[in-house]
RNA sequence: GGGCGGUUAGCUCAGUUGGUUAGAGCGCCUGCCUUACAAGCAGGAUGUCGGGGGUUCGAGUCCCUCACUGCCCA
């Protein structure tokens, strides 16, 4: 016999061994099928990639969460199911993070490595550090391939990334130019739009004065930034704004500079602002930017690539650009070109990975033009190739395709895919190749230098719904590709919607195009797509609804709760609050009640498990064989409540998987949750031990109910199985272990995922037991009110139609479990009295001889009278209604009245109750 | 400024195409160590569905409006 499983739940002692369990028999590798794969069987996504320098956090834990209860479902559903994880390179973070380590280190920074040394310190880091996020998703079970696993940098990946550039340049889709980008000070490289966030800060307005050249007057501008006047090169205002009207055309003089400026007419200027007059710094500022793009003006640099100025001669020079700001103002005080300082709200842009403010600074970068691939990606999405849940992002994305702007893809970092583009040190032609050229295809000149720059991050992880199935850029169909794309599903967070989503929509549906499909035809836009389906999940925030944040300390580290609770209680919670488009307030109070609720389903296998034992030792025995145990043929002289688990268990499979498909995670662990708790152990488990009387000689009864209940548990904990893996795992196992068969497969994951149609669902056995629970309910409240000691047994009196008191008669073993009753009078006159409860089925009194509260009995019989009296107005208003009458369905009219029928007579009751009372 | 969402029990949230008298979990109150489980069992209380107006026989659900609130974009 086995050993007996420990008293209460500790998912600390059997946690780690499952995790490591389901890695080392390497149970979620999926072998790429051989021959075709069908589509309706297959279901494939790909794990949103955590960047190598992350930890996970409860975002992470969520989106694995409801990645991995989809995965185990459609697994144990029998499709192939492939869920592939992998890392990403994060070219900014990893960066900072070992030029940090440098510096601490104190002994050399990455300019002094050089780019080679440096990006080799980069990979040592990546092999000590960078599994750290991989080994949390290990511990936490998430059943992914990791004989798929991939890195971003990896050669094949960088191969791909490299061959994609390639194709988009020839393709006359990448372009290199000098425009303004948001430039991070700190890290010194471009961003792009998307990592920039705005923040508000209080600021002022400085009011500067600008003397005419011919010394006629002068002219009051506004800006936030007077350190960028070192680079004015005009002073623009509206031209309908007649103030201004008479210098049009003339010259300033720039006060410290002593440069002679002209004033231009833009529609930019807006009068309402400021003074109506803005300067113009072209190199340093977008709008400007576009201002000097329309007035011919020059793009005078005036700062380095750390926001520093940069001026020869200038005694500004050097100066930081808060400095430089700190000094102008103070020279322009002093030379009396400083007219005023109004406090002033400014958005400021910050970067999100360094959190410095961004200097928009004119550069050289390379662009993707986006426009052809964003018309493929709206249409794609117009026509339903891919479908949104919660559908509404289908706008926001929409929205935010038909306002794009080219992408800036270039990135003066050292960790990333390096631009595959040489520049001719002869000719400055640009050559960009596949392998590195050894002269230049136009001069055919020798000095060839690659480009110093790197690619976004999210340009290679744009690509990884093909790449990772082994597209190189030769339009070959791997048989990966053959089998597995499109992915089915993408699940995500709704903040890397443009980041990621949207560029694999983008880039799926531009190289695929040319990749033919598994019959050799040509692939349309439908099979271009990187994954048929998006679900998008919320944020999780804390239990106060606050979102985490460092800053705030309220940020909760999934590991720590997993550690205090267990993971499978930290995952239930998620699922059971993840209803589409609702954030999550993560409450710890919520996992501690599911981890009673791990520990009930504990306790109800150790029932299990010494009930069997019992039966071993009387000779009885069980047998679980097949996992997917089909109890569809019940013998006949199955008991009531056996009849009425399985019709359950089958409804509730039903309800389950409906749930699953709409992405109800949180419907579906409701069910289950309240099938095991509230029916199968409050119910179920309560029944059954009045049948488990092991005699001597063999009861069938017993033996039947006992083969049932082995049967039901093991079918339930399939059920469970996706939401809950480690325990179920543990319980499944041990299970069979006590029935003494050996398990039908390695692990619980690899079982089927039980069915309603598994099961015998006998809806008349559904309906005599909610009767039968109706009639105990009651019954336990009359108790109650009535006082009877809880250990004392009562006599009752049940008068009901001819079906419901044969029903309490067959089954007063049952009453006399749940309620204490001691025996079952069928009476002909609904009995009343303060003893007595009425319901639409049946009226049943416990015979007690106590005198009950007469004070609290008015009070609960008045508050029934009202409520019956409110029910009844309502239902009479609407009877009465004519129209109501004329037009509503028949069933709900008829409805309506059998309720305000019931209605009457249970308030007739209440009455003669109340009428009955003894006056106090 | 533009767009999207939310407001239902003390808390966190469900509520299917409008249809009978609005639900769950947690918390709360009362009584129980009933040999699977006190991380438990049994019973109980709790809502003018944000305000106002409209459509309809019928509105938590649809429309308008106001208030508060969150997010995204500029």
């Amino acid at each position: 016999m086995n050993q007996e499983l420990p008293k209460a739940y500790d998912p600390s002692s059997i946690e780690e061994k499952w995790a490591k369990f389901w890695v080392e028999e390497r149970l979620f590798d999926v072998a790429t099928p051989a021959g075709e794969a069908d589509p309706d069987k297959t279901f494939v996504q790909l794990l949103p990639p955590p960047n190598v320098t992350g930890r996970l956090h409860m975002g992470h834990m969520l989106n694995q969460t409801e990645m991995d209860i989809l995965t185990r479902w459609h697994r144990m559903r029998g499709d192939t199911s492939v869920w592939v994880p992998g890392t990403d390179h994060a070219g900014i973070a990893t960066q900072m993070m070992v030029e940090r380590q440098l510096a601490a280190e104190g002994t050399t920074t990455r300019q002094q490595l050089g780019r080679e040394a440096f990006t080799e310190r980069v990979w040592k880091w990546k092999e000590q550090y960078g599994s750290a996020i991989t080994d949390q998703m290990r511990r936490l079970g998430a059943s992914v391939d990791w004989s798929r696993e991939y890195f971003t940098m990896d050669e094949r990946l960088s191969r791909a990334v490299k061959e994609s550039f390639v194709r988009l340049y020839e393709q006359g889709l990448i372009y290199r130019g000098a425009y303004i980008v948001n430039w991070d000070p700190q890290i010194q490289t471009a961003v792009s739009d998307l990592e920039v966030e705005s923040e508000e800060r209080a600021g002022s307005l400085f009011h500067i004065r600008y003397d005419l050249a011919d010394g006629s007057g002068s002219l009051v501008i506004a800006t936030t930034r007077p350190e960028t006047m070192l680079g004015d090169v005009a002073v623009a205002v509206n031209p309908t704004d007649e103030r201004y009207t008479a210098f049009l055309g003339k010259n300033l003089i720039l006060p410290l500079v002593g440069r002679e400026i002209p004033v231009v007419a833009d529609d930019w200027a807006n009068p309402e602002f400021g003074t109506g007059a803005v300067k113009v710094t072209p190199a340093h500022d977008p709008n400007d930017f576009a201002i000097g793009q329309r007035h011919n003006l020059p793009s005078p640099n005036i700062m380095d690539e750390r926001a520093h100025i940069k001026l020869e001669g200038s005694p500004y020079d050097g100066l930081d650009r808060f400095e430089a700001r700190k000094r102008i103002v103070a020279d322009l005080e002093a030379a009396g070109h400083l007219v005023t300082i109004k406090d002033h709200t400014l958005t400021l842009p910050v970067s999100q990975r360094t959190g410095a403010i961004i200097e928009p600074r004119l550069s050289m970068q390379w662009f993707l033009k986006i426009q052809p691939l964003a018309d493929k990606a709206i249409e794609a999405v117009d026509k339903g190739y891919i479908k949104f849940t919660p559908d509404n992002y289908r706008k926001t994305y929409g929205e935010w395709m038909k306002n794009i702007h080219d992408w800036c893809i270039s990135r003066q970092l050292w960790w990333g895919h390096r631009i595959p583009a040489w520049h001719c040190g002869d000719c400055g032609a640009i050559n960009v190749s596949r392998e590195t050229p050894t002269d230049c295809t136009r001069c055919g000149g020798a000095k060839l230098v690659q480009e110093t720059d790197v690619l976004d991050t999210w340009f290679s992880s744009g690509l990884l719904p093909f790449t990772v199935f082994g597209w190189d850029g030769s339009d070959k169909l791997t048989p990966d590709l053959a089998a597995f794309y499109p992915t089915q599903l993408l699940v995500t967070g709704f903040d890397i919607l443009f980041f990621w989503v949207a560029r694999m929509i983008m880039l799926g549906c531009h190289f695929m195009l040319d990749v033919p499909m598994p019959d050799g035809s040509q692939r349309t836009l439908a099979d271009a797509v990187p994954f048929r389906e998006v679900y998008i999940h919320a944020l999780v925030r804390d239990a106060d609804r606050q979102k985490m944040s460092k800053t705030k300390g309220n940020v909760i580290d999934p590991i720590e709760v997993v550690t205090k609770y267990g993971t499978d209680a930290v995952r239930f919670t998620l699922a059971s609050q993840a209803s589409p488009g609702t954030d999550i307030a993560f409450s710890e109070a919520r996992t501690e009640g599911y981890r009673a609720f791990a520990n009930k389903i504990w306790n109800a296998a150790r029932f299990l498990q010494m009930q069997i034992e019992r039966g071993h030792e009387a000779g009885y025995k069980v047998s679980l064989g097949a996992h997917d145990s089909i109890s569809l043929e019940l013998p006949e002289q199955t008991p009531l409540e056996t009849r009425w688990i399985f019709a359950r268990l089958s409804t509730v499979c039903a309800d389950v998987e409906r749930s699953l498909a709409d992405y109800r995670f949180d419907e579906a662990a409701n069910a289950v949750y309240q099938f095991f708790w509230g029916e199968f152990c409050d119910w179920y488990l309560e029944l059954v031990k009045l049948r488990l009387e092991f005699t001597a000689e063999k009861n069938e009864i017993t033996a039947l109910t006992l083969g049932a209940l082995v049967s039901v548990f093991e079918a339930a904990l399939r059920l469970l199985s996706p939401f809950m893996p480690f325990i179920t795992e543990e319980l499944w196992h041990a299970l069979y272990a006590s029935v003494g068969n050996e398990s039908p497969a390695k692990s619980i994951a690899l079982t089927r995922f039980p069915q309603a149609g598994d099961f015998a669902n006998d809806a008349l056995s559904v309906e005599a037991m909610n009767t039968l629970q109706e009639l105990i309910v009651t019954v336990r409240g009359l108790r109650k009110e009535l006082g009877v000691p809880e250990k004392e047994a009562t006599p009752i009196q049940v008068h009901a139609n001819n079906r419901i008191s044969a029903l309490a008669d067959a089954n007063s073993d049952m009453l006399a479990r749940l309620a204490r009753v001691s025996s079952v009078e069928l009476v002909h006159e609904a009995p009343t009295g303060n003893s007595a409860r009425a319901t639409a089925n049946f009226d049943v009194a416990v015979i007690y001889e106590r005198q009950i509260d007469v004070v609290a009995e008015r009070e609960r019989l008045e508050k029934d009278l009202a409520k019956y009296d409110k029910g009844l107005q309502a239902a009479e208003r609407q009877l009465n209604n004519e129209g109501f009458v004329a037009k509503a369905p028949a069933h709900i009219v008829e409805g309506l009245k059998k309720q305000a029928a019931e209605t009457r007579a249970l308030k007739d009751k209440a009455q003669a109750a109340l009428d009955a009372l003894p006056a106090v």
